[in-house]
DNA sequence: CGCCGGTTTGAAGCCCGTCAATTCTGGTGG
DNA sequence: CCACCAGAATTGACGGGCTTCAAACCGGCG
């Protein structure tokens, strides 16, 4: 097991950059490092929260659950990303699951000691603050999409998003593979749905694809798709 | 004009309660009071946040464009509650409009002495990250609800939240009377859909109507059709 | 070679959005 | 008090976008 995978540099992550002087070496001594495989949950909806979580490694899906063999994927988190957030509100019950889907090394902070920070360190309460009013943002912006747009626009916005978060490789496709299962259910949508939506879009010359990977080739064309506001 | 309509108690509303000792004194010095009438818009998607609103008195909606005569309500805002928050992230860009829905008093707060504040009172900016964390929980369940549940559901859902925003009168009637136009669009429907589905739960004897008032008669039916996890 | 998970494709149908026509309502002015 | 009008509510007909179900296909691996 290499180093370089388990440590982290504390400089990709919100919680270790938030903070002045010493405060990485107190991050450093209270944290716990998880690793975690390929179809773990590394916690359910509905249970406790007991801390946060920062992905070092690897690749996360946050997901809600619906009426047996239906999830709706609200994000996708990668290395430096905290995970888990979503459980500081008035309930200390995650409102998520969290399941890993490349195999991943976890920052774990114990809630206790996350609490205490935020009453000492007003760095970190701001940041955070920060980073919820963001993710509000981007999270009321999406459910705009799921209610009003339609599923092509919802693909076309998903595939974007991917090239946004994971970059792309040197042939300018996009740098992660998943199953189209799971990139459905980001769309909010079903995978024969969104496998039909593909087609057209190569068919159309706008994507290209090789194995899992996949090219854009006319983001201009894709973005028409999401029209939002005619003036 | 009463004095009652347009003096906040500072009793009621988040920036003012989250501080201590004489902060209160501080608000009252720095906000300003507008009042607005139906129909007015408060602040447009896309403009510049010059500062943050609360609600004293009647009813806003704050909503999101889509593509010509199309929008999703993302929240109904009554007295106590703050607007404009959605500005806060990293961009000072509105992303969401507010209109008003009833005559209204709000209270205005510059943008300037908000961020100072911040600064300063770190009971506010915990107050402000908790609160936004719970709005991003409420959010993302939003966004369950809209990418998977049927219309139904959807219309259930709006009417509980009414309910449970707005409150009942002394005969029971949710206390509160919005055109169908805006309750659909915050079911993320079409207000001809959402009559038919109102007409429905009225043929089951789940709900009751008085003119635009709406009786619950049985909660447990609508909660029926928002059945997420079984198990 | 044959199972197996995932992908691809086809066909059927229905939920729901769209369009259009009619009724209802509240407000306004004669 | 009533006629009138605009906007809202109601209802019906129609069509299509998506979901659902089912089956064929495919690549990998024991």
């Amino acid at each position: 097991m290499k180093k370089s995978r388990t440590e982290c540099d504390l400089r990709s992550c919100l919680f270790c950059t938030a903070g002045k002087d010493d405060w990485q070496a107190v991050v450093r001594a209270n944290r716990k490092i998880l690793h975690v495989k390929k179809g773990d949950l590394i916690f359910a909806e509905g249970t406790p929260v007991t801390g946060v979580y920062f992905v070092y490694k690897g690749i996360v899906k946050i997901h809600k659950q619906w009426a047996r063999h239906k999830q709706l994927i609200l994000n996708f988190a990668r290395s430096g990303e905290m995970i888990g957030y979503r459980g500081l509100g008035e309930e200390p019950i995650f409102p998520v699951s969290a399941t890993v889907l490349q195999d991943a090394a976890i920052c774990y902070i114990e809630l206790p000691f996350f609490e205490s920070s935020l009453e000492t360190n007003h760095i970190l309460t701001h940041a955070l603050m920060k980073f919820f009013a963001n993710a509000l943002q981007a999270a009321e912006k999406r459910m705009r999409d799921l209610a009003l747009m339609d599923v092509k626009g919802r693909v076309a916005e998903t595939l974007l998003m991917l090239e946004r978060k994971f970059g792309t490789d040197a042939a300018g496709f996009i740098d992660v593979s998943l199953k189209q299962q799971d990139m459905a259910a980001y769309a909010g949508t079903t995978y024969e749905t969104f496998f039909r939506m593909l087609h057209e879009l190569k068919a159309e010359t706008i994507i290209e694809q090789k194995g899992k990977r996949i090219l854009i080739l006319d983001q201009n064309q894709l973005t028409r798709f999401i029209q939002v506001t005619p003036a």
